[in-house]
DNA sequence: GTCTATGCAAAGGCTTTGCAACCTA
DNA sequence: TAGGTTGCAAAGCCTTTGCATAGAC
């Protein structure tokens, strides 16, 4: 194991705790399945639909009945640890936000790839509040979302 | 009835001749039912779910059955006439694009009413451009939108 | 021991499919 | 008349709800 990969591993161990820290202050109990859904989230480069997250945890030897992902999922986006995102095919995904921000997403309309942009927010933060001003529109969050095809499917 | 509502409702019934002829030359034929859906879209300032459409059909005294709306909104978005925008509650909704061009919108996070911001892509077009050099992703289209309180509810 | 989390069964709701009748061109 | 369009019935899925049991603390 090199040493990127062992400081990697650090770093995941270390965001699990603390919001399972989160969790627990908040009255919730972390259960076998609780921990393998956040490191399935954590694990991933995409969002993941709730059905999705079913077949992962299934990969991952822990199997869950479908009706107790849709319950968890939810008391996670209720604690403010996930939240949802939703591209034009309208299927609500859920992913664990950046620390401190959040994400923009390009998706492959052909593969259906979803990878991240990394572009600060300044650029729309003008226009919101230019916004703010005109429309009289207090902004609260934005999505912003490309669409096209990815190095693969050109 | 003043001069700009006549202007406005000859642009209307432009646009609408406009669609149909288009359609027309697809084969397919011209019902009750569609030109009130067409004109249902031109109307509206918003974009629209396909049961919210049914019911605003049964206000036109259109009764269609929803069935029915369900496959005349795919029809119209297979040929490209209507499009699909999809805000975080996960719901379809459709919507006539302006001519020449696409929307962004502003969603009212507490009475769900959505207005359109007139901000122009070339921000945008810049930061696609970008991300097309440096992922190497070839950008189709993009949705941005913005959540937060209407002057209504702040 | 208390109270949350889970699994199973069932209900609910939205969307799609099949088919015969209708209507546009 | 030919073939797209519509309504009705029914099937198919996804998602939610109820309830008893298991499990965390």
């Amino acid at each position: 194991m090199t040493k990127n990969q062992v400081f990697h591993m650090i770093s995941t161990m270390k965001r699990i705790e603390s919001i399972i820290e989160g969790l627990r202050s908040k009255g919730h109990r972390i259960t076998k399945g609780r921990r393998s859904i956040l490191l399935a989230f954590i694990k991933s480069k995409k969002p993941i639909a709730v059905l999705e997250m079913h077949e992962t945890l299934s990969k991952m030897h822990m199997t869950m009945d479908k009706v107790s992902v849709y319950r968890e999922l939810a008391v996670l986006t209720k604690a403010g640890i996930i939240h949802t995102v939703t591209f034009q095919d309208g299927v609500k995904r859920y992913e664990l936000p950046p620390e401190g921000g959040h994400k923009h997403h390009m998706v492959c309309t052909t593969c259906q790839t979803v990878e991240d942009v990394d572009i600060p927010c300044t650029e729309l933060h003008i226009i919101e509040k230019k916004i703010g001003k005109k429309k009289n529109f207090q902004v609260q969050s934005h999505s912003l979302e490309f669409y096209g095809l990815c190095s693969r499917c050109v």
